[in-house]
DNA sequence: CCGGCAAATGTAACCGGTTACAAGCGTAGA
DNA sequence: TCTACGCTTGTAACCGGTTACATTTGCCGG
């Protein structure tokens, strides 16, 4: 591979020089930019990125870590990745103004994969971390080698960055509308996978909510694993139960639109006989039969937030101008220059469509 | 940070030891490697990434450089990005057996994003490349300085590694079935950008295919970008001629949703009235009213074969076994192992569903 | 008790950039 | 004509690992 000592050669100038060229220092005599400037496009030179990144301390690369759910299974189910995938876009959407690049890693957590993190962090300045992939003790540890801001993560990593979204509120939004504009008071939960700390968060706020709900009661919850399988397999269980309940509480939409096609085809009326609501507003729940009622998470903006704490906290030189980047909530964002490691976290707001006995014309 | 140095200073070694512990070197002595260990785990030590690149002359990371179509648009069409996202989530998965990590970039073409390629090639073993990201001419200098493989390139890049599917096939397939089964014969395309080598093949393959069905004609082609929206806007460009053609075959199948919706909305039943077919076969597709015939594509294994291909350009170490990692398709991976540059193509088929006319039930 | 060989470990060069510091050069002012 | 100063450029150390080669150590048979 050529380096900059060909250039440098070929150029008849020294290393040091070819090193200004590239980085557009204002020392170089036009004439001799010009020179070096030839020859590197001559010869189609790009810096090695390890040496600069030896030689600068400064890899100009972050990581994402997240968790691969089901990865192996044998169908399409891979659209439960969507959470994640929205982060990525998010966050490249911000890498883009930059010189940085992502480097990303999914993993069905386990040794393995806390050894490729291990890895991993070693080639990057900073570090996103999904969900509850480490233990907390292994997050503080990691933390002191490099920069991290945790998403989705639940509560027990105190003392470091983390973005979550109001996953209590968005339940008790759903639940007040069932309770409260369709009386229901039989209501069920569809839980998710234990690993997960939106999951949990949601159960729990779902117990409570109902608890506030006079006359209102929560029947045993179902547990799925996100997939739209596990909701199908759930609506056979509700059935097998006997008396359904008046309405179900999915813990994201992958699910409730499985309930609601096996609801569907074992001939049960949603939202005649059954209300279904579902959490995330995935693209799909605009589509479906009836159109899906559920909690809408911004997800986009976790991702944008997330990446632009991070970059604050490497001290990253080039931020784009931060303007039109985040049009939405545009408070908050300015009140981090202080950045105090903090906890955030993102309002979510329920989406009424139609599967939760609400009319609605078939819309998006 | 801590080094090397700080390790063999601390364990009573040289680095030359730390180095053979770190490496599972055979010629330590079981104590030594012991103590040696000892001071790793205390003091959490991982060596820099950038170091163990310059020095070991490979960094473990390739990159995957793709389109990002209508990334600041307004609302949830991030959806057009399925396709990616499968090919990141596939790749990942090849990856997970090995050292090395994924570094992506997503753009919108054009200089800047091209400049961000360079830098990017500067921190990788090797290169993924979807799409028309760079010019022919870019592409065979950058394929000098690094090992590149083309996923989903138009068939300029001759000489190239390259993977495609079969856009031609799967579009005669889906004529085939709407003027041989449903005997219809007006038909009409909905194309794509004409930044997408697929969305290119698929128009061609369409014209041929109307053009050799005797009596069938094809009606004037309508372009979208590949996002629902402008499947909708189709639709009413449609409608706005007056005769509607008697089936309308999309280019993907975002389009075709939001096309079916807006006959929905105007009142046009389809299929009763209209046909429609996609392509792609994303999850979604499955779950609209009627389920969408269209036209399926191996996106995993896309991912997972280039992929491969990559690596064994690299000359990667360590490959996982192979076993059960390509389920599907066994041959034709073997034959591999002479390694010719070569393009290869991947089957498509036609899954048919509702909305062509057929009789479904609503399943998957 | 010693030469010789194998195993274990250390020394130092090298990977390809960056940059502090030194040095060269041209010109303006004395 | 000489000095000083500013603009360009070069020299060489350093970033943190790896590894060829040299060296030391331990153990064997003679």
């Amino acid at each position: 591979m050529t380096t900059v000592y060909d250039i440098a050669r070929q150029a008849g100038v020294s290393t040091a020089t070819v090193s200004r060229v590239l980085h557009g220092s204002s020392l170089v005599r036009p004439e001799t930019r010009q020179r070096v400037v030839d020859v590197i496009e001559r010869l189609g030179f790009v810096p090695n990125g390890s040496a600069q990144g030896l030689s600068m301390r400064r890899k100009d690369i972050i990581g994402l870590v997240a968790l691969e759910r089901g990865a192996d299974e044998i169908d399409i189910e891979r659209s439960s990745q969507l959470y994640v995938d929205e982060i990525v876009h998010a966050v490249e959407g911000v890498l883009r103004g930059t010189e940085i690049s992502l480097l990303l890693s999914f993993g069905p957590r386990g040794e393995s994969f806390q050894r490729r993190i291990q890895t991993l962090s070693g080639k990057v300045d900073g570090l996103l971390m999904a969900e509850d992939v480490l233990p907390a003790s292994q997050l503080v540890a990691l933390a002191k080698r490099v920069p991290l801001v945790l998403i989705a993560r639940s509560a027990d990593a105190t003392g470091l960055d983390a973005l979550t979204v109001d996953n209590a509120g968005g339940v008790r939004a759903a639940v007040t509308h069932l309770t409260g504009v369709h009386g229901y008071r039989r209501l069920c939960f569809v839980g998710g996978p234990p690993d997960s700390p939106d999951a949990k968060q949601r159960l729990a706020a779902f117990g409570e909510a109902v608890h506030g709900v006079s006359g209102c009661s929560a029947e045993p919850a179902v547990h799925g694993d996100f997939s739209e399988a596990s909701g199908s397999a759930a609506a056979r269980a509700l059935l097998a139960r006997g008396a359904e309940p008046e309405a179900v509480v999915c813990a994201n939409d992958q699910m409730a639109i499985g309930l609601m096609r096996e609801f569907w085809r074992s001939g049960v009326d949603v939202p005649g006989r059954v209300a279904v609501t579902g959490f995330d507003d995935i693209y799909p729940a605009r589509l479906t039969d009836p159109p899906l009622t559920t909690v809408s998470q911004p997800l986009r903006e976790l991702g944008t937030r997330a990446a632009r704490r991070l970059l604050d906290r490497i001290g990253a030189a080039a931020l784009p101008p931060a303007a039109e980047v985040l049009p939405a909530l545009p408070a908050a964002a300015e009140v981090l220059p202080a950045l105090p490691a903090a906890a955030e976290v993102l309002p979510t707001h329920l989406v009424v469509r139609g599967s939760c006995g609400c009319r609605s014309a078939r819309e998006g």
